[in-house]
DNA sequence: ATTATAGTTGACCGGTCGGTCTAGTCAAGT
DNA sequence: ACTTGACTAGACCGACCGGTCAACTATAAT
């Protein structure tokens, strides 16, 4: 049973990695099976097929991404703002960090399979679109306090939380596309200073 | 010999067609003649590879857009600032349309290839960043403009085209994900308010 | 020791993939 | 009339796709 446990994270792990890596059509259930030392018999007794796993393979990259950025970026000790910044600058290291490892800067994995799935499979669109929607409320809340503290004013805190998440997925997205972590360096910080006005 | 030219022009129109509404991989060569009204052999005739068409059509693709959208937005009538709130209206108009029609947001043709393909063809990922390339200094010369007539001032101007750039990227995306055209009428405006100060 | 159950194995399924190839049509050039 | 070469037709290729299945093993409760 521990045995088991431990498979059904190997495949998760597995493929977390290269559908992040590469794409959800590029990649095959037979090479998770591959990656993850495990045979398909195995695969198909802890995932029903391939989407549901990719629905674990989602909340598995946000759970991480609240643990590793979220929960440094948005901790108490800085600003509202400065916790904006921060999460710019862990972006940026983290796209860097990826970029030396594997030699391509992949990007958001949550905006790349949104772009590649959206208009095919409802399941995945949805489940993007409501992880978004959580980082979204993130920055609502963020952008809530940085005006309860005085540090911003006359700003439409909804509409400019919607506009610095679609800001920092574009910066991703063109840092995929130049494959270089460095456009994430030069644009990110900018997130923090966004501001729609009421 | 004309109905040759024709024959490559259903290919390339079928192809764009198919791969903005779906993606790349989820795009077959026989999906792409049976919707042309072509066999088989006169597409390889036309194009050597699946990579090779697409690269055609990344090429048609902005042609289109030139042809649509830079053309009306950047005519001489407007201020530069004022061109590019058109641009934000126009992508709006777009977007709403293509909805309305297929009943899914599209987003950016060439945002969902480079998030599809950026690590897994080097040529298709060389090919998007070209073409955005020239979008971003489409808005630079834009913006050079805005400075010179006085509109703007004080900015960084490679800079603020790249952010721009990315910011209607982002937008793009998160209207695909959402599948709500709305994203970018609430949205797109702000891309002329940005400034990334010197 | 027996039984039930969770987990594993790998052969196998029909279908689709991008791409090849041979045979043939057709119009223009000589 | 004959040749040439662009274009079309569609059968065919091996590889791979997601998914199924029956047989097997390991574990733990009775």
């Amino acid at each position: 049973m521990n045995a088991a446990i431990n498979t059904r994270q190997r495949i998760l792990r597995s493929a977390r990695d290269l559908i992040y890596a590469r794409s959800y059509s590029e990649v095959g259930v037979a090479a998770i099976c591959d990656s993850a030392g495990v045979k398909k018999g195995s695969f198909y007794h802890f995932f029903p097929s391939k989407q549901e796993l990719t629905l674990a393979v989602l909340d598995e990259f946000f759970l991480e991404f609240k643990e590793q950025i979220f929960a440094e970026a948005f901790s108490e000790r800085l600003t509202p703002l400065n916790r904006l910044r921060r999460l710019a600058e862990l972006a940026y290291r983290f796209q860097k960090e990826i970029a030396d490892v594997t030699g391509h800067t992949l990007g958001c994995p949550f905006g790349n399979i949104a772009a590649e799935m959206s208009t095919q499979d409802e399941k995945l669109r949805h489940k993007v679109a409501t992880v978004l929607g959580q980082m979204e409320a993130h920055i609502r809340d963020t952008l809530e306090a940085a005006v309860a503290c005085g540090e911003v004013n006359n700003i439409d805190v909804p509409t400019t939380a919607k506009a610095m998440l679609a800001y920092a997925e574009g910066i991703m997205l063109l840092a995929k596309t130049r494959n270089d972590p460095e456009v994430v360096r030069e644009l990110m910080p900018a997130m923090a200073d966004i501001r729609i006005r009421t």
